[in-house]
DNA sequence: CTCTATAAAATCGTATAGGATATAGGATTG
DNA sequence: CAATCCTATATCCTATACGATTTTATAGAG
């Protein structure tokens, strides 16, 4: 085990371009921490002792512990006392299914009022992000599976953040942390149809329909869960 | 400035009447930071130096430090990096709308599969947190305020818990610590409405028809949110 | 094999020190 | 008089060492 590579403040700087205060201690580790939970290289319901971090990061216990809590407080990572801490649980099945039905009471709102507020420019942005053109890049099922979940991720974000409404675009974001670690866990096969329904999604935003959006929102969505739902056999 | 009381652990485990894991040090001060958030007792956007607690708890930085940590991730307190952490600010107009779009989303519909899975024994508990019965205690405007506020709170959180989805309860008790103070700060008066609203939910809830606990529950959350839009002017 | 007792390891919290930065107030300069 | 600079203090941030408590592992007895 060797330690680790906190990015360095002026790099956090300089790929900003604006001036911003210099990240604490704190911060670094919360990223570095997030991003291991991220990307599976911590896995859920494994331990996370602050000594083995200690010795990774070579920083202190204090900044470890800030950082530790405020993974906790976003329900990221558990404590028991005296025990220590641990990275969530994988989700269940019985969690899943109120995920898909938090999504279908939000984001098909969301896109029909985004729809009703589109133009050229936002039409441009969610195209770009739909990732239809990122159709037949690579061949690694791994990585492709990786990118399709990223890509599909910003797209669902960007129509909120069209939908003008911050404070349900940050609750799905929230959620979105949880339900990528499950994606990854079971990234059996990415399929073309989520590819598909993006396309039919931004018909409807191209045609500025409410209606049409919302509907294709749904169904998008339901199909989506119908698809991981097998994740369960 | 005294030292204050923590909850002893002995206290916390007779009280939950249960045997629990005792506590940490740091789920105390945590407890205590929230308590005097939620009491106004800390200000919206006000500073929150770890001196001042470390004098006020009689502990050490390292579990205040960490707590703090926790309250940043649920979003109750914000850090600056050496400025140190303050109060999350007061609600804005614009989150408040926000708030209220979310919560027509989701709470009508969680009326309406509360009303479908509704029977005599969860009855009996809606009726008895609704708060039609504490309607004429007290005459302190303040502190009949306070207790509404709870009652209220109480209410719709037992509403969302027989809707049988804990991911959405979850979501809306979030929302609703932020709601809290808000409504803290602006307690102008206290209608009856509210409880006249309540036993019209009630009253659908006692029919086991969804559909007008549903529109029951929307009726009452416009309602409300046009009584405290009063505090916008 | 099971249970218990001891030992080792880990967690939790305290105390303290030093470096870095922000903030306020006063002094200096134009 | 105003603007700038400078200094002092307070605060934050991090590291480190130590002790207390509890968990966990190990080994021995029945």
């Amino acid at each position: 085990m060797q330690a680790m590579n906190l990015p360095s403040v002026d790099e956090a700087n300089l790929a900003g371009g604006r001036i911003q205060r210099s990240s604490s201690l704190v911060e670094d580790v919360y990223e570095a921490i997030f991003a291991q939970l991220m990307s599976l290289k911590i896995a859920p319901g494994s331990r996370i002792t602050v000594d083995s971090l200690v010795k990774e990061f070579n920083v202190s216990h204090t900044p470890i512990r800030e950082a530790l809590g405020r993974l906790e407080g976003e329900g990221l990572v558990l404590k028991t006392h005296l025990i220590g801490y641990r990275a969530a649980p994988q989700i269940t099945k019985r969690r899943f299914d109120e995920l898909y039905e938090l999504r279908l009471l939000l984001e098909p709102h969301g896109a029909a009022k985004a729809a009703a507020l589109m133009d050229e420019a936002k039409l441009a942005q969610l195209q770009e992000s739909a990732g239809v053109m990122a159709r037949r890049e690579g061949k690694d099922e791994r990585l492709r599976y990786s990118n399709f979940a990223r890509q599909d991720a910003i797209f669902h974000d960007k129509v909120m953040e069209f939908a003008n409404n911050e404070l349900v675009r940050e609750t799905l974001a929230h959620q979105h942390t949880h339900f990528h670690i499950f994606r990854l866990m079971f990234h059996s096969r990415v399929t073309e149809e989520a590819l598909d329904e993006h396309e039919a999604i931004l018909a409807a935003f191209a045609a500025a329909d409410p209606a049409a959006a919302e509907q294709a929102m749904r169904r998008h969505i339901e199909h989506s869960r119908d698809r991981l739902l097998l994740a369960f056999d």
